[in-house]
DNA sequence: CATAGCGGGTTTTTT
DNA sequence: ACCCGCTATG
């Protein structure tokens, strides 16, 4: 049944279905190119149009920013009328934006600071320091890792303690690394999660407030969602149940944040009384891409097949191209590029997906030039450059003097005297009298043992911060940011280390200036300065790296698979499709995980509309030494009719063997131990080793740990490779330069 | 107190 | 190859 209506006029009969529910939990399950923003926009705008919801009654959850902002614009387009009031953003800004509000409730101050992974690491340092524990044994990452693993599953300390999964020492850290974090007003990302979850269970009368303020709540990549998130959207659903989820259990890439697609499972078990949607006609790519997908996610156990059909024709096949060294391949991706440009391709229409941010360099190089504008999303994101983030620093001790992360950064930032020596009194002091580290300094002149030197420097750092203040009360903040920048002279010490960076590095503190600026113009008049403040540094916090990409640049996009999600774009090139590297060696030993890298693959296909380019090469370097490299399996899994062979003599199709003898051979003597893995398992890459039924064979790639190491082992006798625990073969000698 | 030089460890993906 | 922290030196 094909409904008249002009929200529904363009959608097909299952969207219509969707948008057009009556009321009541919906699940829509929608595969790749179905459609689903559109499903969700229209939902939303159905629901202020036809069913006479008020914007502010609406919570829309996205999982990035920029999507945020283009769904408000689309619903704003089909009501003809710009909509206010809607909250539609991320888990992330949503829950800021409540803990803002109420998080006073656990003693959070309202002006509380968010810290990002390389804050966290920082104070997860500290804690191992004050807890007198060895940071080269315990990594501050890993115990990180760990705590965030917790948290994202909402296992406080408390119960983390009680549990005692392993070693005590991780319990410790968790304890005192959140006791911290609530004595400086600071939250990690997985805080904003947990903690207003927390708060929801703590206090009933906030829960039924949020409750009755989204009357009607709308999740985007349900896929992705983690036991928090789910647990937050079920909270504030639970009441009205009116939840709209769209998702696709196949494009599910985030477990290692603690995304569990069995949330789709759970969701019908609390909302028994669900409908569920599926779309599975694919408006984007052609059947060629279309068709490779399928058969590549069909290996998976866990696949939720979908039948994805569409009517955009054949088009062209794919190309697999073999490259022999980083450089070629990239040349070839730039070649590629160039052609289609020639053929009347805007660079804007293509995108490069690398699996690791470590492989953009080569790709940049080489699209530098052939002379095509690139842009790179991600990797060394904007606010995670020194400067940006000494700048951000001093804004967010002016915003939350306890910050003592952000005031540790800045404290000899630029030099002002105050050295390890000066810096250690002061600590001891903090620990000794337990104050935090704003009012030690407060009383810095009665602290024993601090030079002349350091007690000026810290006067300075007070007056400067005063300096900002006093900015950004009469100003605001984009000339708080300017003071900040300059008055701290941070400016100065940028250009004054010289070189091509200075020039990177200035370029960088006036573009923070000028966003700092074009924020403060967005804001209401009538908002307090330090309100402003506090936006800004949470905007800065919580910007994700696709949020950078710049559609209208003109400019061909490099980006990791897992930051091309939602994205789509008429030309895609896969590049490093080699085994260990895409799949990752990490993930190859586990079943689960190498599904999940093969949902990561079936998404970069996915974004392809019109031609898709899959790339690998036969060499990669790692520490400054070759490896040979062989094609990715996932390769192997899209059926050769659709497949066009590129370059690489050696390829066979089907086969690994000769390319796996090739890359040694290329590499020849060259091959070198790999220190780390070395001394895990005893074994390298490239150590010749027999096994009893299989007879001789050579190494390609190592993962794990000590004796329970595996490897993929290349069998010439056998013609293929084999996975097997490093521990049940013999190393025979003779193989080296 | 600042800086240069060295040795050791290391990267998967991210809000 | 790169980053970090430690140490020796100015």
């Amino acid at each position: 049944m094909i409904l008249s209506h002009p929200l529904l006029d363009d959608l097909n009969s299952e969207q219509q279905q969707a948008v057009s529910i009556a009321g009541g939990p919906v699940m829509v399950v929608a595969g790749a190119g179905s459609g689903k923003t559109r499903v969700l926009t229209h939902r939303i705008a159905y629901l202020i149009q036809e069913m006479g919801v008020r914007p502010d009654a609406i919570l829309a959850i996205t999982f990035t920013n920029k999507a945020a902002r283009e769904m408000r614009d689309r619903v704003g387009e089909l009501l003809g009328a710009t909509v206010n009031n809607m909250w539609v953003s991320t888990f992330h800004s949503a829950c800021a934006r409540i803990l803002r509000r109420e998080a006073h409730v656990f003693g959070y101050r309202s002006n509380f600071s968010i810290y990002d992974r390389s804050d966290s690491v920082r104070l997860v340092k500290h804690c191992l320091n004050d807890l007198g524990l060895d940071a080269s044994r315990l990594s501050p990452r890993g115990l990180l890792n760990k705590i965030s693993g917790a948290k994202n599953d909402l296992v406080d300390y408390e119960t983390f303690l009680d549990r005692a999964e392993g070693p005590m020492e991780v319990a410790e850290v968790y304890k005192l690394y959140q006791q911290r974090l609530l004595q400086m007003s600071a939250m990690d990302f997985d805080d904003l999660l947990m903690v207003t979850v927390e708060l929801f269970g703590a206090v009933p009368e906030v829960l039924a407030k949020y409750q009755h303020i989204f009357r009607h709540v709308l999740v985007d990549e349900y896929q992705d969602t983690n036991r928090a998130q789910y647990l937050l959207v079920r909270d504030l659903a639970r009441k009205h149940r009116s939840l709209f989820v769209v998702g696709d259990s196949d494009q599910s890439i985030y477990a290692f944040r603690g995304a569990d697609y069995r949330n789709f499972d759970r969701f019908d078990d609390d909302f028994p009384e669900s409908r569920r949607v599926t779309l599975n006609r694919n408006y984007r790519s052609t059947s060629t891409i279309l068709d490779a997908a399928n058969e590549v996610i069909s290996a998976n156990l866990r696949a939720d097949p979908k039948d994805l059909w569409c009517d955009q024709g054949e088009g062209e096949r794919i190309t697999v191209h073999q490259g022999h060294g980083s450089v070629r391949e990239a040349q070839f991706v730039a070649r590629r590029a160039k052609k289609l440009v020639a053929q009347g391709y805007n660079p804007a229409d293509m995108a490069v997906f690398y699996r690791t941010n470590a492989q953009s360099r080569a790709f940049e190089e080489a699209l530098r030039r052939a002379k095509l504008p690139y842009q790179v999303v991600g990797a060394v994101a904007f606010y995670q450059r020194g400067e940006v983030k000494d700048v951000v620093a001093y804004l967010q001790v002016v915003s939350n003097p306890d910050d003592g992360v952000a005031l540790r950064r800045i404290i000899n930032t630029p030099r002002r005297g105050i050295g390890r020596t000066s810096l250690g009194h002061i600590e001891r002091y903090v620990s000794d009298q337990e104050v935090s580290l704003r009012e030690a300094l407060e009383v810095a002149d009665d602290i024993p043992g601090i030079s002349t030197r350091a007690r000026k420097g810290v006067k300075e750092l007070a007056d400067v911060l005063g300096r900002i203040r006093g900015h950004l009360e009469s100003e605001g903040v984009g000339r708080a940011a300017e003071s900040a920048i300059f008055d701290t002279r941070i400016a100065e010490m940028a250009t004054a280390a010289g070189g091509i960076e200075a020039e990177a590095r200035s370029d960088n503190l006036a573009e923070l200036s000028r966003v700092a600026y074009e924020f403060e113009s967005s804001l209401e008049a009538d908002l307090p300065p330090m309100e402003r403040l506090g936006r800004f540094l949470e905007g800065a916090s919580l910007v994700s790296d696709p949020d950078n990409l710049d559609e209208g640049a003109g400019a061909v996009a490099l980006m990791t698979v897992h930051s091309a999600k939602g994205l789509e774009f008429p030309v895609v090139f896969v590049v490093g499709m080699q085994d260990g590297l895409f799949p990752h060696e990490r993930s190859i030993s586990d079943p689960d995980e190498l599904e999940e890298e093969r949902r990561l693959f079936y998404v970069a296909i996915t974004r392809s509309m019109e031609r898709l380019h899959l790339s690998w090469d036969d060499t990669r370097m790692v520490g400054g030494y070759p490896y040979p490299q062989v094609p990715s399996r996932f390769l192997r899994e899209i059926p050769d009719r659709l497949v066009e062979k590129v370059g690489g003599p050696a390829f066979q199709p089907g086969s690994n063997a000769s390319t796996a003898s090739a890359g040694l051979a290329t590499s020849g003597g060259a091959v070198r131990p790999f220190r780390g893995i070395v001394r895990q398992s005893g074994f390298e890459v490239g150590d010749r080793v027999r096994h009893p039924d299989w007879g001789l064979g050579r190494v390609l790639t190592i993962s794990g740990r000590g004796m329970r190491a595996s490897a993929t082992v290349f069998f010439p006798d056998l013609k293929e490779r084999r996975e097997l625990m490093l521990s049940v073969v013999e190393r025979v000698s003779g193989f080296g330069p």
